[in-house]
DNA sequence: GGAGCGATTGGAAGCGGTTCCAATCCATTC
DNA sequence: GAATGGATTGGAACCGCTTCCAATCGCTCC
């Protein structure tokens, strides 16, 4: 049972190598004769075509890779990126393609590129997080190896890219806070080098807005996407900003680290301060209290996203498109359901 | 700027095409001039050689795969395994091999083998989660694919393994236990199909028992490692086990679920109920309260598994090995810090 | 029955490397 | 000065598959 080759298919199917090639590929111009002898001979000895040796043929690796960054901290510490790993992973089962996962970080440019994008030929790529971007979309461009980032990246308007609705789930969080009677809310979001954190912010503000609500730049905290970061800022905010009567968290993770900070400091959830935050990650039914959130469509992300480049890579899409997934409220218990006006004091001043 | 072989190359530098190949590949017998010179050219035209075709001619891929469950509501829904693929990730960039990810549930066996290991060649593969053990490491065996185990499978002996030592981790949380006073203690394990639930589970009685604690069997629940299972099966005990002063969690996402659940049912923690987790993945800090738990080197763990199955590729290794990575206690406040006697009532019934 | 034609088939030339082997160098050694 | 032998070099086969192209096959149609 050991390794056969096509050549050895060919003869034990009595016909040549192109056809077994041809019905390897689907292609036209075989017999139904040849083709179920050829069949017949595959199964029978178990044959496997050799990867290498279609990819150097056929100039192609049918894989692709999914570049995130190393930044253990960031996107990495909660399941996130397995469920949009999953996503693309399933897309390309589906296409038999294959995935490569590689994770980089600002310091090892250069190392990277060479290695990576030199050395291993990947018929594209997927963009995961901003700063990966950054790092190699110039570059990629320049290769002309087909790219999908997962999330809007501003200067980059001309790479395709899926993402959730950052705007809209921030705008409907937001309204949901006012809804339930606060004025003096606050918002903790990250980077805003980041796209995605200055649409959670944009769509903050305007819910605020145009619920009448006066915004106040004093009550917007920039961090990153960490139990760590929700935690602290939450915990400098709590003495100076009592008046806040809910926070806007731009992602679950920080929202986790807020109830934590707030915990520690005597504020009852949703009682003295509500807490709203974004992903539904599968934890945020289970902070105390269960977190009201934005749900966004993580998996689909990934799995679009993939569908996306391979269309890019076989030609099929040529245009590119910014996609922009919905995302939805999901209520459960850290902002209460009181309702109202409610004040605990003026605006910060 | 266009792609360049190695024929060019060897034109350029004057020399032959085995020169060429020799430089790439450091071997000797290669005169320092003509070194050089192909090193120049190699730089001046920015040659990268096709892996393909290397492939194909070296017979080997320099990749790897990286097997996971896509069950998205066990291993997946925490950080714990992207922390396990960047460990592996990194061991092979160092290497030079890349990592190709995939994802395998019970259902797909069929299309999976077809695809993941027929199509692909890969020179090695890591097994991560059990039921991808289960599921494929025979098949690894019978087709002498080099393998790793993430854990130890107890059918498998004869494939190496890393792992944290489970049954020290579980001991030494549950002494901790012990020695805070608690002599009703619980615990919530994963399913004992899994040799690491088993270690786990082994760990807590081996605690209690060499504490002079008799063991009540009625006291350990089995479920999954996630938030949910923690929480229902939380749930379900507070009322028929009310005795029961301390839990030991064997996973941190079970002992959240755990927490949730108890601050549901009013018991406050650590005061009422005491809860240990095993894991110490990044949220642990920021669980109400923080979380007490048994710390794993799950980086490390990844490293040392991509380094075990390169060496084993490449023969340098040929001996199986069975690492057990050391565990450390973290102590934070979900136990308290009361000591003496505690007792709330007898052992169940 | 033979010309004409589309469907099938087989042959052969790559794809871009690795590696074995024979040939060539060049410095010693006698 | 020629023989010796190790270091270097180039030639060529080969890895297993795709694909172009020419040859063949089997019909239909006049």
């Amino acid at each position: 049972m050991s390794k056969i080759n096509i050549d050895q298919v060919a003869r034990y199917a009595f016909v040549s190598r192109s056809v077994v090639s041809r019905v390897l590929n689907n292609h036209p111009h075989v017999s139904d004769v040849a083709r179920e002898r050829v069949l017949n001979v595959i199964k029978k000895y178990n044959y496997q075509r050799n990867s290498a040796a279609r990819s150097l043929a056929a100039k192609n690796t049918r894989e692709i890779g999914i570049l995130s960054t190393r930044n253990p901290n960031d996107v990495m510490s909660n399941g996130f990126s397995t469920l949009l790993y999953l996503g693309v992973f399933e897309e390309c089962l589906a296409q038999r393609y294959s995935v490569r996962q590689m994770f980089i970080s600002t310091e090892m440019k250069e190392e990277f590129q060479k290695f990576i994008l030199n050395e291993h030929t990947l018929d594209g790529v997927i963009l995961f997080a901003e700063e990966v971007t950054d790092l190699l979309a110039e570059e990629l461009l320049f290769r002309e190896i087909p790219a999908v980032l997962i999330g809007h990246a501003p200067g980059f308007s001309s790479i395709s890219s899926v993402d959730v609705d950052n705007f809209a789930g921030s705008y409907s969080a937001v309204t949901h806070l006012v809804r339930l009677g606060h004025r003096n809310i606050g918002a903790m979001v990250g980077s805003q080098l980041l796209q995605e954190s200055q649409d959670r912010l944009a769509g903050y503000r305007k819910a605020l807005v145009d619920a009448g609500v006066p915004v106040n730049e004093a009550y917007v905290s920039v961090g990153g996407y960490t139990q760590k970061s929700g935690h602290d800022k939450m915990l400098s905010r709590i003495k100076r900003q009592p008046e806040v009567t809910a926070w806007f968290c731009a992602s679950d993770t920080m929202a986790m680290g807020a109830l934590s900070a707030l915990h520690k400091s005597g504020q009852r959830v949703p009682d003295d301060v509500a807490v709203v935050g974004f992903d539904d990650l599968s934890f945020a039914r289970y902070t105390i209290p269960p977190l009201t959130t934005i749900r966004q469509p993580i998996y689909q992300k990934g799995r679009y996203a993939a569908r996306m480049l391979i269309d890019l890579i076989n030609g099929k899409q040529t245009d590119i498109e910014h996609r922009n997934l919905k995302p939805d409220l999901v209520v459960r218990e850290s902002c209460g359901h009181h309702s109202g006006m409610r004040h605990k004091g003026g605006h910060a001043p």
